[in-house]
DNA sequence: TCGGTCTAGTCATACGTTTGACTTGCAGAG
DNA sequence: CTCTGCAAGTCAAACGTATGACTAGACCGA
């Protein structure tokens, strides 16, 4: 390529890095510009990263891709990656145990700038100790050292709170069945607000399931054969099971049997009633964990305090008052 | 990290690499393996990279990530790269206009290996002239360019053969609004079929739009009016839209209407009724593809015909005999 | 004429590996 | 005692880039 253009290689970097302002004229500039596009010249990245000892990708580890929501964080992370000049490596943290171990290596080794890791469990989170200053936690365990939370605790509060109002009195509460966080942390919203407003909470108001269709169905039923009138799911594929346990007993939605979800997926729309959920800004999500790791990894200002995403429960059709 | 061990940076090189036979004593191995454990040392990627002119990443394109399915296919890709020592990049399509540019870069850049493309356009696919080998494409427009097919045409014909059988005479078809060969090919085969078993197929009976749920509820609730009593979706969403146009028009499915979708996503058996759709092995395709571009990487035996994916209707509730 | 300054570059080194070619020490054969 | 062969390592070159240090020439003022 140098010789293609008859200049020395150090003119071609400098060109090609911006880096030529009164050390190469105007012409040799353009020459070398003309050259590289003619050639479809592209610098070597793994030789440019040993130079300089610095990457432009950076993982990010989500816990199940299949869930629309970690898509719709992901595609926001990416662009928002993009924007700044970096790539995306993608992790998904539940076919792989061994996903915290190879992600700090991928760090030591500098194949990956960085990382950002969603809902790491404390195990995993230990593993970082030595690196983290490149990597992003949301929703970490540690209290502190997230990068991102959310108001998991004021966004369940609403819930229980639509609820009553609408005159509820025995709520149920569907979780999900995974060791995480936010899960316990919306476990803890739910039954603190319903002793705050002074609702009893029956253990046999509470189930919790794996987002696999059919255990989920079945335990929803468990759930609504408990006689609740009403059930705050922890993501609205599990409401997607409540609904569908409440038809295989012949029950209406909202007429006999209101639910919530959480996420706000396309899907909340797709089902019938419409699912009233809590709605989390995926793209804000993702894009404000990037900006952090980035701006930690470049240099900038560091925030000491984590972003919070607001979330907000959105109404629609499968809650009422109770009819039972 | 010789210094540490007191042996020369080539001899840790050959016991890292496993190629130490013959080479290294026993003891000196055990020495080296023990002091990279203590050390956390992790060879350097770039200047492995540099070095040997290959590297271990591969970048997957997909047109949205959000969509439930890809999400499949990727997390399919992913353990089977990584099951070869590989890390998948990520790449929306939709997002990004300029992706195919970036990922010829990112191949001449020698930033990846390799890139597997799904449903590149005619102008997408063009790019990829000079660095084909590097590249598989799933259902390529051009015929004999794809790594990975998919059996649209008899799936289709199995949809509408199973309405006709079932006694559907009006037909319609709601396609998706994407300038993809997938859905060309399906509007193709749908036609084919229709008048390969004699039925007519006004131009009415078509609708299109993108997945973008108001926007699709509205088309369908339009082609529902022109008095089909059946309709084949181009996608699961497009369904669950004309679930909800058949809701709001008062028809009930199947009594009314019967609805017949295609991919089989999550989405499938939570709306009611169950709908029957074509299932679409994710799983299989997104390994298939990893697979073929890692043998074709690695020099392994090309084979010279795409891998075919089969796929087969799933009948569930949502289609009956017709009742209007 | 000479020293000084500026412009437009080139030179050489370092980044951390991999690997074919070389070295060293030692045992056994002749 | 010398020679051969082998085991166990080391040497050094290369991969493609970035960059601080250097230089050749032009031009100018004194």
């Amino acid at each position: 390529m140098a010789r293609e253009a008859n200049v020395s290689q150090s003119t071609v970097s400098l060109v090609l890095n911006g880096k030529a302002e009164g050390r190469v004229a105007p012409a040799t500039r353009e020459l070398i510009k003309a050259t590289a596009a003619r050639l479809g010249y592209r610098p070597n990245v793994s030789a440019q990263m040993l130079r300089t000892g610095v990457g432009k990708t950076l993982a990010f580890a989500v816990p199940d891709i299949q869930q629309p929501f970690f898509g719709e964080v992901l595609v926001a992370a990416e662009v928002a990656a993009r924007e700044r000049g970096y790539s995306v490596l993608l992790v998904d943290t539940t076919t792989d145990p061994l996903w915290s171990e190879r992600l700090v290596g991928m760090i030591r080794s500098r194949m990956i700038a960085g990382c950002i890791t969603y809902t790491p469990d404390a195990e995993a989170e230990a593993k970082f100790a030595d690196v983290a200053d490149r990597v992003v936690m949301v929703e970490s365990e540690t209290p502190g050292r997230s990068g991102v939370d959310l108001t998991i605790a004021s966004a369940m509060k609403s819930v229980v709170g639509h609820l009553a109002e609408l005159g509820h009195r025995r709520i149920g509460h569907f979780a999900a069945l995974y060791p995480k966080l936010t899960f316990r942390s919306r476990r803890a919203a739910f039954l603190a607000e319903m002793e705050r407003i002074g609702l009893a909470s029956d253990t046999r108001w509470h189930a919790a399931s794996t987002f696999e269709v059919e255990v989920a169905t079945e335990a929803a039923k468990e759930l609504i054969a408990s006689g609740v009138t009403a059930i705050a799911c922890d993501d609205d594929l599990l409401a997607g099971a409540a609904y569908r346990a409440a038809r295989q007993l012949g029950l209406s939605i909202p007429g006999d049997l209101s639910v919530v979800g959480f996420n706000d997926v396309e899907l909340a729309r797709l089902l019938h009633p419409e699912l009233t959920t809590v709605r989390i800004p995926a793209d804000r999500l993702g894009r404000e964990a990037v900006g952090r790791l980035l701006d930690r990894l470049e240099g900038k200002a560091v925030r000491p305090h984590p972003t919070l995403i607001d979330l907000s429960l959105i109404v629609r059709q499968s809650t009422a008052r109770p009819g039972r």
